[in-house]
DNA sequence: TGTAAACTTGACACTGTGTAAATAGGAAAT
DNA sequence: ATTTCCTATTTACACAGTGTCAAGTTTACA
């Protein structure tokens, strides 16, 4: 009974994914329905909503793109500043590849719970990589001394938030290159107690 | 003829604006026609939908505010850094009076042709001050040298973004003077050749 | 051959936006 | 005093998109 199921259910998933990276529009539940090439009401058997559709869609592409593995790279740098540059690049890398699915889900804050609650807990998820790089540049005593590693926490999570990237490379055009090469400057700029310049 | 119609039009615009900042939640036309007390209907004799109504809004805002006004002040600033920090202040204070319904534009952004258009238009109006800003920096010589006054004003544009200020001040919980310290250091740390520090 | 899962078609409820028609009340002109 | 215009009202409907329901069809497989 599965094995039909879980490849139609995945089919479902990365048209979804495929359908939100590609294109700027809109994507119905009926845009899905079509390119899967099955019913709209066949989506309903496999997904209750378009929330849960969307949820599913994400936790598939963290799987996919192995997200996990790729952040925890970042914890086995030595030095705080290593470990700081580790993680800008590691979720500086991934946000093109989710962002798609991420700014339908932030479309949906406002009018579902559920998709809120899942946006949330993405970016709360995020926040703990930001906590642990402020802290092991904390513990190396590179952090600016008049900011508490909340406080830090808090600009590093938004210098690199979804938004940013957003506005940098989506509105103003920039490369990914240069997206992270003056991100992990201002990034550097904003938390580190003796700012870095070329020796 | 004017008058009555007159303080219809202004009473729909203000109560718009008093429910779109002061509620969280999602303001619909039947929302602004209760609160003003009249029917949903005649909502659409004054606004023919509801971008053209939000777009009014924004213009009576800025009118009201004075927003012109403010964002002149940092032009009379002497040198390139006090243009920065002025226009910084500037602009960094009047994003919480002006939110609400720059939100419930974006949100309009995907669906209404017109809410994006004026949704651009109000940031090409912020980018051109941040671009003011970044040129007096410039000729002061005090812009970072590796930096194009395009790629600074760009920098620039996402700091003062309302998205950042949302993040930091709405999600963070940051009191606005907080918010205002410290994205004046990140545009400091970001734009100037010598970075800045207490002496 | 029979059964169950996957899927289909068609219909419908609900929300929110926007349109249309028929009507009422008040002000102002004549 | 009556007509005319303007504002606003009520009721009704069209449309898009989500989500639900019921009845029927295909496919697999035992």
């Amino acid at each position: 009974m599965s094995s039909v199921q879980r490849d139609t259910k995945t089919r479902i998933l990365e048209t979804t994914l495929k359908l939100l990276e590609s294109g700027d529009k809109k994507v119905r539940m009926s845009d899905i329905a079509k390119a899967v090439g099955i019913s709209r009401q066949a989506l309903y058997l496999h997904y209750p909503n378009r929330a849960d559709l969307l949820i599913a869609a994400t936790r598939y592409l963290d799987r996919v793109k192995d997200a996990d593995a790729r952040l925890a790279e970042s914890r086995a740098a030595t030095s705080g500043l290593a470990r700081l540059h580790a993680y800008i690049d590691a979720w500086g890398g991934y946000i093109p590849e989710i962002h798609g699915i991420l700014s339908a889900l932030r479309a949906m804050r406002d009018t579902d719970a559920e998709a809120a609650a899942a946006c949330d807990d993405r970016m709360d998820a995020m926040r703990q990589g930001c906590a642990a790089a402020v802290r092991a540049l904390n513990a190396d005593g590179m952090l600016r001394p008049d900011l508490t590693e909340d406080t830090a926490t808090d600009l590093l999570w938004s210098i690199l938030s979804a938004e940013m990237w957003e506005h940098l490379v989506k509105r103003c055009g920039w490369t990914q290159d240069a997206y992270r090469a003056e991100v992990t400057r201002l990034a550097d700029g904003a938390l580190i107690a003796t700012p870095q310049s070329t020796p």
